[in-house]
Order: C-alpha cells, then sequence, then structure tokens
DNA sequence: TCGTGTCGTTCGATTTGACGAACGCCCGGT
DNA sequence: ACCGGGCGTTCGTCAAATCGAACGACACGA
C-alpha cells in the first residue's frame, strides 16, 4: 500500500530538500543531469509531471535513488531492550517473533528478533510476491529455508531467501536469530 | 549508487509481470488505473516514457509500491556461513564487519555482522545524512549510540540511531551484533 | 453461422513535458 | 559606478506522451 496522495508536492519537496543536502544550485544540478534549467526549475516549483527519465536521471546526479524524491523521511534514537516490544506472531509458544523496526513507507524491511523452541517445524504461509527474508542466527540451531532447500544454521551463519514461498523454520534447540524480512 | 541502466526496459518488465501476477488483463488494469489501454500497451512493449503521474496510478492499480516498477527482481536462496563472506571495514583488529546482504537499489538497507573486542572506543564518521543505524546485540555487551547518548545493550537488545551524525562503539567485553545499515 | 463480448495492437489528434533563450536579480572584481 | 558571471524564473516552440477510436483475433452462446 502507498498514499494515494499525489506525489507531486513530495517530489518537488524532495528535490529541493535533496539539491540542497548536496549543496549545488539548481543551474548545477540541471546540468549534472542534463536537463534543462527550466524543466527543473519547475518541478521544484511543484508544477509539472516528470517523466521517469527526468526523474532518474536527477536521482543520478544527486546520488541519491530514485525513491527517496517520491516518498517522505524517517527517524531518531530508539532502545528496545531483551523481552521488551510488541511481541508477533505468537501463534504456539514455540515461535515468537517481535517487531524491532517496521517498515516505513519507502524503507521497505522489517526487522524482527526470532525466538525459537524445538518442536515440529513450523511451516510460515508464503507472503506477498517479492519479499525476501534475511535471517541471521545468534544462538542455537535452525534448520530453515525454502520447502525442499532447507539448510542447518548455527549462531553467526546467516541466510536469505525468497519469503513468497512456502519455507520452514525448525529450531533443533532453543534458539534465536535477527530477522528482516524486506517486502515488496 | 544504482545502475545507470535506462529502466525503461525494466519497467516494461515489471508491468506485465506485476500484471500477470494480479491475474488482469491489460485493458482491465488500464480501466483500473483510469489510463488509455493504448498508452498501458505501449509501455509494456518497451516503448515510452512514462510520466510519474502515469507509473503512479498504475503502482496504485496493482497494489504495489511504485519502487517495484522500476527496479529489477529480487534475490534466491544464499548462504553465508559464519566468518565467510566479505569483511570489511577491520582497521584494526577490534572491529569487524561483515557484509551479509548489500542494499538493492530501492531497498536501501545493509546487512552486517559486527565483531568487536574490547578496547577503546571506536569513533565512527558520520554517514550521509538520512541514514539511520539498527543495531541488536547477539552476545557480549557493548556500548553504542550517538556522542553523548552511548547505551549499554546486553544479547538481545535493539537500538536504532541516526548514523549522520558522529557515534561510538565500545565492546565492553567480546561481542558480536547484528547491523542494518539504512541509508539514505 | 452469425452475433456479442473482450482481448491486445495500431493509428491520427491533442495535450503536455522538456527545451532553449531571454529576463531581472544579486554578488565580486576592476 | 560599471561590468561580467552566476543564480532562478518565465516565455514560446517543438517533440513526445497520452488519449480515443478503430482494427483483427479469439471465445462463447444463440
Amino acid at each position: 500500500m502507498q498514499q494515494p496522495a499525489p506525489p507531486l508536492a513530495t517530489i518537488a519537496a524532495a528535490l529541493r530538500r535533496e539539491r540542497e543536502r548536496v549543496g549545488i544550485s539548481l543551474a548545477e544540478l540541471a546540468r549534472r543531469a542534463g536537463l534543462a534549467k527550466s524543466t527543473l526549475s519547475q518541478l521544484e516549483a511543484g508544477a509539472g509531471n516528470p517523466s521517469i527519465e527526468t526523474l532518474w536521471s536527477l536521482g543520478v546526479a544527486l546520488g541519491v535513488p530514485f525513491s527517496r524524491l517520491v516518498e517522505p523521511p524517517p527517524t531518531q534514537v530508539r532502545v528496545i531492550r531483551a523481552g521488551q516490544g510488541p511481541r508477533l506472531l505468537a501463534d504456539k509458544s514455540a515461535y515468537a517473533a517481535t517487531l524491532l523496526a517496521a517498515g516505513s513507507a519507502h524503507a521497505r524491511r522489517d526487522l524482527y528478533v526470532l525466538e525459537l523452541e524445538p518442536s515440529q517445524p513450523r511451516e510460515a504461509e508464503a507472503h506477498i510476491p517479492g519479499s525476501v527474508e534475511h535471517l541471521v542466527v545468534a544462538a542455537g540451531r535452525i534448520m530453515v529455508g525454502p520447502a525442499g532447500e532447507q539448510v542447518e544454521l548455527g549462531p553467526g551463519d546467516y541466510i536469505a531467501f525468497p519469503g513468497d514461498v512456502p519455507h520452514y523454520y525448525e529450531a533443533l534447540e532453543p534458539s534465536w536469530a535477527v530477522l528482516v524480512m524486506e517486502h515488496v
């Protein structure tokens, strides 16, 4: 989901913001991006509906990803102590997830801590297409991966796999891990 | 950084891919997005340089974020064993970072494993504006945070703080942690 | 077999985004 | 004061993106 809000104003603001961050003039940016000053001027004024190529070249010239130009901004200092924080997905008792950082509109990645007790394998439903799961085991041993491709991991081991196909988690001993869920 | 490659072909592919995923016809999508069939037809054919509004409405109609339409497809299964993988930033010996997953063009987050030995505090240079660091301690004890706001963390503890100001890492005992660096 | 519906493509007409030139403005050097 | 140079804006022109309508192809039912 994304805000139905027209991105025109957002883009205008983002362009000016990023340009001033880099510390260059409108004319200079236009030059680097290979655009006419007038075009950029109108874009920053909020007038206009730039083509992809135009916005793209601006992103390149500014050294920022594209997405940064069409979405609003982020965060500050926060601490969540072990065991604190919203505990999610604790369906049975063998599997608990604590949400540390929810993906903002443009940083599409959620950060979890996963706690698992030995039990029968947990089958995770497939998530929305394009999602990727990143897992780093902090302690214990876990069998994990897409159906048919499970791998056994120990402390410090890392795995990444598509989240949009059925996959399994199975703790071989009491374990916990850091999960980065990257969606869409 | 992002690929200098013209995203035109990527967009074409993404549009068709996402549309077929949703399982609707080109005409139906055009209808939902409020566009002419012809426009969409040409876009999927790879001809064209859509405006932001056009692409945006397609994203909305498809129920996917925008970014998904201007970037290449995702990953697959990958495992990096503890101690393997590219070791970075190992300036002295008290601080080593292993890159697990580099941020893709739009998923601007790098995943690291950090290993720290007790020593004098490490002062990290400020990163580019807008960056945020997320840290989950896996083992040991670490003092970490922006200058003047350091916090002591133990296993399972989580902290997030701005990466664009000077900040410190100090291991109180041999430690390791998972770091998600979220940039720009 | 014919009609009706939807599909995706192609074609001209029109809207509109991008360009280049000129403008007024402010600053620094001579 | 005068002048060059950069700034950001505004204007008319041109190319291109978008539209609407028509097309042939296919499937289904009367």
